[in-house]
RNA sequence: GCGGUUGUAGCUCAGUCGGUUAGAGUGCCGGCCUGUCACGCCGGAGGUCGCGGGUUCGAGCCCCGUCAACCGCGCCA
């Protein structure tokens, strides 16, 4: 017999009854009755309850046994009396009774305990992080994600990608996080940089004539963390293909997403998460003005809409006297089933908690068998411009709208989240849904609201709608550029481009934004000097594992699908890293510490 | 860097208006218990109330400072 186990905890049933059996796991649970006691054992796979009374020859010895100790026993297969049988676990209907018991590891007493699911501080958590990854939940998280890359690995070979290994040590591009910096011994003073992603390699990769890459790559930035934001590192299913357009990349990865999606999707009350059957494609600029956001929650039916017309020239001065400014406008959302004063004061309460004045609003109620709208805005506007906002909204009777009004960029966000809690609060968004878009079509440039200076607003490796025609006739802010984002849920999940693959369209590219051909050269020589040997068109796009995992997980934090993750300080607490260098190490890479003020 | 929340037993938390010996659950240790599956019952140990200072006759509670964790902003595809 194998030295520690002839099953798993998950492989005993009722066809395995009277036969001598070996297990090994974990201790998750003792339940000592005196004169006979069980054990609930876990391993990797599932629990299988095991018990002694004092016929066996180790009773005493299994008394002695506490949780979380890893021991391996031999033992016999019983059926359970229908009335004991256990429904919650898979083996329930049969047990093991111990004949021979040797303690593979002795646990202390737990700083974190296994069994039960109640929350715990992170600070413990990650800490012992060996033993919250012995919990279920996370346990499951961790399987799932291997799952997942293993999908995303099957759907993108399938599809003719292969995947290739780029660089982790590699020459620092701005491409706008801050590196990380790895010291070179070899050439002190000098530096390499962790790659922020592999974009310069997998764009050479295209050079190179291999057609279709990809890889689940880690990535690598210096930034502080956020909630879905792990510091440091994170996963990317890294995608490229040659002579490809937008819509060739759209065709790949639609169906690897959806795929994914469709493959994990948790279970909700009536079945599995549905997954939009076909990702809408969403102008950049139509995203700002319907959702506030350039990753809007699809789930949420609310979609703002332009009113200016309404109120302009209006008996509501503040929106009147606003509208007279070049470049202002009055938006409205609309809240269907939102209609008292009530609720229409708490989102107002919201608006002003969020630094804007406030939020107007109208609404619509039943007075005397007729329909009236209530709300300060309504009175001063009049009848005929309040029920021409009703008719172009779409409400009726119970409905509210709120409208914002000013520059677009300066209440934009604002109303975005004003959306989301509108739609969760009223019950409008719905559950047990991955809704998934495209935006499409974004501003190749922005300008910068202080300085008003010219910047990239996403990456410069995008090829400008139009190519270097377009660069050289028109208004820089105009110019959109083959850039796209997928958004699931509220979640940006990856961003791509058709990339820009001619030198004389990049040096124009970066001469907008002040930086002559020596800085292009100086940054993305490597990569620029490849396009002048023959460089295929071609175009590609990085989905985030991480964040496809938390989705699927529905964890509210990204730490809860990764492995090994660091605290919100970029500590591992486990590893206790970062750490300070030896004198000697320090020595060779020719560096001095400077202290911190 | 800034803002918010939190910090009390190994762990999760309660702690009233500032009041005399700081509690509960769980875990741990001991005892009892032959059908539990969050087993049950009895007993016990376990505390620098994050840390420092202050106010007060008296501080877990009030004030000041500080440290840490998390969440958010800045930052970041």
């Amino acid at each position: 017999m194998h030295a520690y186990r002839s099953h798993t905890c998950a492989a005993l049933t009722t066809s395995h009854v009277g036969q001598t059996v070996r297990l090994s796991g974990w201790v998750h649970r003792v339940r000592d009755h005196g004169g006979v006691l069980f054990i609930d054992l876990r391993d990797h796979y599932g629990i299988t309850q095991l018990l002694a009374d004092t016929d066996s020859p180790v009773f005493s010895a299994v008394e002695s046994v506490r949780s979380e100790w890893v021991i391996r026993i031999d033992g016999t297969v019983k059926a359970r009396d229908a009335a004991l049988v256990n429904p919650n676990i898979p083996t329930g209907e049969v047990e093991v009774f111990i004949r021979d018991l040797e303690v593979l590891g002795r646990a202390d007493e737990l700083p974190l305990p296994v069994f039960g699911d109640q929350d715990y501080p992170e600070e413990t958590r990650l800490t012992y992080r060996f033993l919250d990854l012995r919990r279920e939940k996370l346990h499951q998280n961790l399987v799932l994600r291997s799952d997942v890359i293993a999908s995303l690995r099957r759907r993108m070979t399938e599809q003719g990608f292969r995947e290739y290994q780029t660089p982790i040590l590699t020459a620092s591009s701005p491409e706008g996080a801050r590196d990380f910096l790895v010291p070179s011994r070899l050439h002190p003073g000098k530096f390499y940089a962790l790659p922020q992603a592999p974009q310069q390699f997998k764009q050479l990769i295209m050079v190179a004539g291999f057609d279709r890459y990809f890889q689940i790559a880690p990535c690598f930035r210096d930034e502080d963390p956020r909630a879905d934001r792990s510091p440091g590192e994170f996963y990317q299913l890294d995608m490229e293909m040659s002579f490809a357009t937008q819509e060739d990349v759209f065709q790949v990865i639609e169906p690897v997403m959806r795929g994914v999606f469709e493959e994990f999707a948790p279970m909700g009350e009536d079945g599995p998460w549905t997954v939009t059957p076909e990702f809408p494609r969403i102008a950049y600029r139509d995203a700002m003005l319907w959702y506030g956001s350039d990753k809007p929650d699809l789930r949420n039916p609310i979609k703002m809409q332009i009113v200016s017309e309404h109120f302009a020239g209006s008996g509501f001065k503040i929106f009147a006297s606003l509208l007279e400014k070049e470049g202002t406008e009055v938006r409205a959302i609309p809240a269907p089933t939102g209609g008292s004063r009530k609720f229409c004061d708490r989102m107002n309460a919201f608006a002003q908690k969020e630094g804007l004045p406030g939020m107007g609003y109208i609404f619509w109620r039943e007075e005397n068998g007729q329909m009236e709208a209530a709300g300060p805005l309504a009175r001063n506007i009049g009848p005929e411009r309040t029920e021409a906002i009703r008719t172009q909204l779409g409400l009726g009777v119970g409905d509210a709208a709120f409208f914002l009004g000013g520059y677009a960029t300066d209440f934009e966000a604002v109303a975005g989240k004003a959306r989301n809690v509108i739609g969760e609060e009223l019950g409008l968004t719905a559950r047990n849904r991955f809704d998934f878009c495209w935006i499409v079509d974004f501003p190749m440039y922005e300008k910068d609201p202080e300085t008003g200076a010219l910047d990239f607003s996403h990456n410069p490796f995008s090829m400008p709608q139009g190519g270097l025609e377009a660069l050289e006739s028109q208004d820089p802010l105009d110019i959109l550029g083959y850039q796209y984002d997928i958004v699931c849920n509220g979640v940006e999940l990856s961003s791509g481009a058709v990339r820009n693959h001619k030198p004389e369209i990049m040096y124009k590219a970066f001469e907008i934004v002040g930086h002559g051909p020596n800085f292009v050269d100086a940054n993305f020589g490597g990569m620029l000097n490849a396009f002048r040997y023959g460089a295929p068109p071609h175009a590609g796009i990085a989905p985030g594992v991480d964040r496809m995992v938390m989705l699927l997980a529905e964890a509210e934090n990204i730490r809860e699908v990764i492995m090994f993750p660091m605290n919100q300080r970029a500590e591992d607490l486990m590893m206790q890293a970062p750490s300070e260098a030896t004198n000697d190490q320090l020595r060779e890479l020719g560096l001095r510490l400077i202290p911190r003020e």
